[in-house]
DNA sequence: ATTAAGTGAGTGAGTATACACTCACTTTGA
DNA sequence: TCAAAGTGAGTGTATACTCACTCACTTAAT
């Protein structure tokens, strides 16, 4: 039940090239903070200068447009997303099966939620990008899904055949794994107040597990 | 179960005023289906003009400021979303008991969800303004927050009473629903491909009324 | 009835400003 | 001494907003 295996990288954030300078690195935090805070249109390139404390020429050093800024930013977190949502369901842990459900659900939600939680500007960042650049969202979208969809699917249909778990369709049960993490995120990103993000935490999985332990009220009532 | 009490006023969306020039409404159509599609500091009021068919100082006309525009478009919603929240929880309705869990759960997500379902585009920007304008946000949430909180847990009392619903503390069960409908609202906005609103929308009351139902699984296990 | 005066929505060229980006020059450090 | 990093004044452009003007239409006066 317990999954400590939280990847190092969290740590290492937006470092992971050794050969870069103080100020790069100033440049770099200041730029995530700020898009974060105001947002990417509202953060103007003399902000992050003045935020990083360096002129604003040498924000352009390295960086030839502020879009690409942005994208430097997101490097790190777009090249560890995948195996992060991918991981436990590589082929080799789909062959030990998963005992019980709340085994899975564990599964999912730990490491990922960590993750998140480690990386809120990051991902308060690339929303704001998702939730207006259609096509960006899009292919974004089309390199996670196949690395869950499938895998998952296998596991799922395992739980199933052992009716350990509610026998809805493949889709649903990933839709409401998906709109739980959702809603979550969104609690995390809007600091909503009065809002115990631990606590939250655990409730999650509690929950998660609850929606898809089989019982009486699985029929799917329509409207 | 069935609560058909879907307001007028989904439909009356921007009109409302009667003294408003055919121009004017393409204006307010214009920037609302834009600012939507595009996110409002990536809209110009060039943009809008050409898409309305009017001159852009046809767009000052009435409207002061670009911010001003976009206030006007929110107004209606603004004006509406606090009825639409309390709606239910009214006095002399919490007078007559909610008899059963299902009841309360569809009582909360049907008429809220048709709401969300007939302004995606108002709630789109709603959302963008309110993630990185912190100030706007808790004056939004200030003023909704009490008039959920308060009356809701009085039924959420009075269901724990006859244990009819499971025992958590208050702000747990209110928090869970809000992020159930947090994830809904994410998929209506971001059109996430694959995803059936109208099956997703008997779901969410299937699975809410799942969660909240009393069990063995209920002890918060913390991580 | 006809014309003059008034009204205000609509127009689009024009303005001021903010901001992304450049480049000739300076500083740093090996 | 040289190359790389850093600088900040400067430039072009996009765009929010203005304003003097048009014109269809209403009201008033003769």
């Amino acid at each position: 039940m317990e999954r400590p295996r939280i990847r190092d990288y969290f740590q290492q954030d937006l470092s992971q090239n050794e050969t870069i300078t103080p100020k790069q690195r100033a440049i770099l935090q200041a730029s995530l903070d700020l898009f974060a805070e105001k947002g990417f249109d509202q953060t103007s390139t003399s902000d992050i200068a003045q935020r990083a404390g360096v002129a604003e020429g040498t924000v352009y050093r390295r960086y030839k447009t502020k879009a690409a800024l942005r994208d430097a930013i997101l490097a790190p977190i777009t090249a560890h997303i995948v195996p992060i949502l991918a991981s436990d369901f590589s082929e080799d842990e789909l062959r030990q099966r998963y005992p019980s459900l709340q085994a899975f659900v564990t599964a999912i939600f730990t490491d990922r939620v960590a993750f998140a939680k480690a990386n809120v500007k990051e991902l308060k960042v690339i929303f704001e990008m998702a939730a207006f650049d259609t096509e960006r969202r899009e292919q974004i979208l089309s390199q996670i899904a196949p690395k869950m969809v499938k895998p998952m699917g296998s596991v799922i249909n395992q739980l199933k055949a052992d009716h350990l778990i509610v026998d809805w369709p493949n889709d649903l049960i990933l839709q409401s794994l998906l709109s739980q993490l959702f809603g979550y995120l969104a609690q995390l990103m809007l600091e909503l107040p009065g809002t115990e993000i631990e606590r939250e935490q655990a409730y999650l999985i509690t929950v998660m597990t609850k929606i898809l332990t089989p019982g009486e009220h699985d029929q799917i009532t329509g409207q």
